[in-house]
DNA sequence: GTCTATACAAGGATAGAC
DNA sequence: GTCTATCCTTGTATAGAC
């Protein structure tokens, strides 16, 4: 089969299935037989199965560096909503390419093993968003819960104040107003 | 070579491995060769080597859904004080068993092509704690910043206030005084 | 319970023809 | 540029002796 962009087909196929079942879970044979070509031709074109991967997601790799280096002659006021902003449109433009990344986590959360799992967390998220019932709130929520899972492996050797920094950033996150119960 | 305790030695070798290179990084034969036993033994006492990563998680499993059991009674105010204390306690206790989990991303992170990566999220983070230099404040940023890359991954099909409720989040959550710079 | 030996499948990658 | 055929390695799992 000849083509005039065999390489972009290559990209494009293999992203769809990156994405749909994980890097890991891809093999050259998956992407070969999705594009419509053998194993020797991805290997033509591309080094490697991960020169692949790495081509997907450089794009997204150079924007955060551009951010970064535009922050840099910033003070520190106008540097951080700067990055707030800027942050939050560069992982939402590039949220796929994130999302191929992520899918390594999400393939191993989503076995039979880790089912109750979901229920669980979905309580947690509904507590910290206040059982508002407002998607901002829960958005809110997951940001932190995410994020402390996140620092505490990040961090896995920290013996200090880890505990309180997070307590503290999570109340403050989460200061929305509580509907009141009667009992 | 006899042993009481094949079954803890399997655990423990296995959560040592996973930990240091991966799950899918490591294979039977590591472990069997870190425990001084055969594949077969290790085969005899798990299922699988899916069975092994399953038994390494499980208990930290089920105290996140004894937390979110202990949240349904308790008002919106007091679940969600109890939903911030417990769960960071939690992830501190499990924090190695978590790291299993999240290993498999750190894997793809620490290849060279991700290397640049590295001082353009520092810079990212400092910008976010406005540059104080106080490690709680970084504390928060990381926070921030990882839960808005897992949000978007998670709600990947929004088209809705994603974006507004994340800076909102973010600025609420990053509130600490910026030190002021003289020009 | 533990071993050795082995079977089996699948993945990444290469050689060389066309 | 693309293919077929093949290689090598690794992972998973089983059989059967001890």
């Amino acid at each position: 089969m000849s083509r005039t962009n065999t390489r972009e087909e290559i990209l494009r196929e293999a992203a769809r299935l990156f994405a749909v079942v994980g890097y890991k879970a891809t093999s050259l044979t998956d992407i070969a037989s999705a594009v419509g070509c053998s194993k020797a031709t991805l290997l033509y074109h591309f080094e490697s199965k991960d020169a692949i991967f790495v081509a997907l997601v450089e794009p997204a790799l150079r924007q955060v560096q551009d951010l970064a280096t535009r922050l840099t002659p910033l003070a520190a006021g106008p540097a951080r909503e700067a990055a707030i902003v800027g942050f939050v449109d560069l992982v939402l433009t590039y949220r796929s390419e994130i999302a191929l990344i992520y899918n390594e986590i999400l393939q191993l959360l989503q076995r039979p093993a880790f089912a109750p799992l979901k229920p669980a967390v979905d309580a947690l998220v509904a507590a910290f968003a206040g059982r508002s019932g407002d998607p901002a709130d829960e958005v809110a929520a997951g940001v932190v819960l995410a994020g402390i899972v996140t620092m505490v492996v990040d961090r896995i050797d920290d013996a200090g104040d880890l505990r309180d920094s997070l307590i503290r950033v999570a109340r403050r996150a989460l200061v929305t107003p509580v509907p009141q119960a009667e009992d």
